[in-house]
DNA sequence: TATGAATGAGATTTCATTCAT
DNA sequence: AATGAATGAAATCTCATTCAT
């Protein structure tokens, strides 16, 4: 199931192309959704014909995967900048931010990332199992690391803890990639749905919050 | 937008053969997406004819909507049940409980609610917005009453609290609907993916820690 | 492998339309072969949508084997109308001008029986093997019983003459349904290329050969 | 239409890669029929580059040109080794032998020739006809040195003869090159269609037979 | 001369929608 | 009102052929 999944011609042709032809199917597969997304559509975005396409990747479903395989590694990155460097305090703020920015500058990786939760998508899971049980390990040592620290109360249940911290962080990057649930954060945060400004940054504003509330008083 | 999307003809027929198209698209809708979901399979697995489908929706998005618009009323009711009713940490507990209920007997709403979100189904954002704000006014006054109690601590910021329990109900309901999910629960909860044995309920647990977290100590 | 290749639809129509379809099948195949047949002309030359086609048969190949069981019997029949009738040599005669008739009548079909021999084509082998093997029974109880008659040498190799038989009519059949062949045999019988009277029937002058070279002297 | 085929760089490259092209070439056309081989499958089993394929033939066609042509040539010395030399029974022993061995070793240019016969492939013809008249004029010659000998009987029909051994020498290829009729000519003689062994040589079998029949008594 | 990436016409197949019965 | 056959636009995928390097 893992592994490669494109051709060697592929390989073979310039970085910049490889990078153009990655971001199209990104966008396209965030835009439409993986069902929706036409290769024909992702040819033209790319600028290629979609005779290329095809002798990049054998199936829509391995072009899927590629960039699943791929897009998703850069979300794991949210952690890697924040990950054994500094306190408490500073790693969750960190990760929130990383979340915020993610979504904020690639929606559509945000996008392509909560359709392959859906059933309709269970096919792909493999693909980012493995990424989703790295993000929950890092949870689990920020928040042991939290308790260690004294950042966060003796009392507080450490995977209740980190399941709460993740649940937040996607929430987040949801609010941020969807139109829907823009609209949505804007009715928690009592701002009106057109308007664009959603006030204090609601990374920094739910990362507060969740700080205060685990810390020992 | 909104309002009826049904004809006539969908009125006339007998409750109980309403109920069953209206489960067969739901489970469809599901399973396989709203792109992915073939009108032939949900004639099929409502009993009934390919071309009476289309005589009680003009079209396929007409009975997206139809559903959309009847089934998302249920899963408002997870509030219905609590408001207003008990103090603050009976009503945490009952929503939260409420959600679990929902995701475990009626997986299929929640795929479809959560494929509402994303970019590709933005045409039906309208049918669920409402509900959405609704959901978010009543956790707002859940978290008023919470402080007015003394059961919320009163540095505790109302609207991200709200954002927060939203979150993770949303986030407990994904994890009971989603194979995907499921095992991403398993690995915050320490139990492997075979294992069908989460321990101790997870909407308990969560609500318990959330609890405790907003209590003043 | 063997069965039913078309859907419920395709019994449903009425039998005139699945003959024009059967036939236009037929006339594809043997014209333009097996990989070379388009469903686009079939369903044009049919007088039906192309869409209709595949609501009829689930695949290209299920329709090739759809002909392809139907049409072979039709083949098998040029030893149903002989067999048990009459003496060895009205028996044998019988076969080859019935051989001759359907390669003159349906040379489509021919071409396509010829074209399930090549291994391209093997995967289609199981449709026709029970109708070739059906043959070589009928040919050796055919020289069987020509010996019991005395219209066959007893010094003859039964099995060999068999084989020698079904040869024989089976070059014929080649002969009329295959351009190349048609000028081949016309230059075994010392007639023009172009010249459409190939002389004596030759059906009945390769039956009369064989037949007097059988005999015993 | 007759003629070369190919271009003057294919004249230049080594005798040894000039063979295993044409080699790549009548195997894949053998296995996979005209219409269905690649180029794409015959660069990569000739070891060239697909682009080499296109300098050497200008186009599939013309490639499938090439190889019929050169390899048909083969098939007609089946009778180099035997005319002139030796008696009736002699010759036709040795053009049986030879055919049956040629099937054996060479299985591909016997699909090949096979396939040319058919309506899909007429543009061929004319590539072969020559080579068939050939062998018409050859078995017409055998047949009458045969009468010239006293093998075969004053009353047999010359032209029915010549064309009844070519369609045995036919069937007894075809026999040894496709799956299909191999099973088949078990049926014959009366062997199970897994049993690797056919029992006495059958072109031995045959030929004696044929040679038997003619033979005046 | 050799290579292999690029192209796009064309093939099969799907499926929402229509409509005669 | 119900049925299911019919339709054709549109999707994925193939592959002979071209051409820059």
């Amino acid at each position: 199931m893992s592994g490669v999944h494109h051709t060697a011609t592929f390989d073979n042709i310039p970085a910049e192309k490889r990078e153009r032809i990655l971001s199209a199917v990104a966008a396209a597969l965030g835009r439409d959704g993986i069902a929706g997304a036409r290769m024909a559509d992702v040819a033209r975005e790319a600028g290629v014909s979609h005779g290329s396409l095809f002798s990049y990747f054998p199936t829509k479903d391995d072009m899927v995967r590629a960039v699943v395989e791929r897009g998703m590694a850069m979300q794991a990155e949210r952690f890697a900048g924040s990950s054994g460097a500094g306190c408490f305090d500073a790693q969750v703020r960190s990760v929130f931010r990383g979340a915020w920015d993610l979504a904020s500058s690639r929606p559509e990786l945000i996008s392509l990332w909560l359709s392959l939760s859906l059933e309709e998508n269970s096919r792909f899971a493999d693909a980012i199992l493995p990424l989703e049980r790295d993000a929950a390990e890092r949870w689990l040592s920020i928040v042991e690391r939290g308790k260690a620290e004294g950042a966060v109360a003796a009392m507080v249940d450490t995977r209740a803890a980190a399941y709460l911290l993740d649940a937040l962080a996607a929430q987040l990057m949801k609010s941020r990639a969807s139109g829907l649930e823009r609209d949505k954060l804007a009715a928690f945060m009592g701002v009106g749905p057109g308007d664009s400004d959603l006030g204090e940054n609601p990374a920094e504003r739910v990362a507060g919050l969740a700080l205060a509330l685990f810390r020992p008083r």
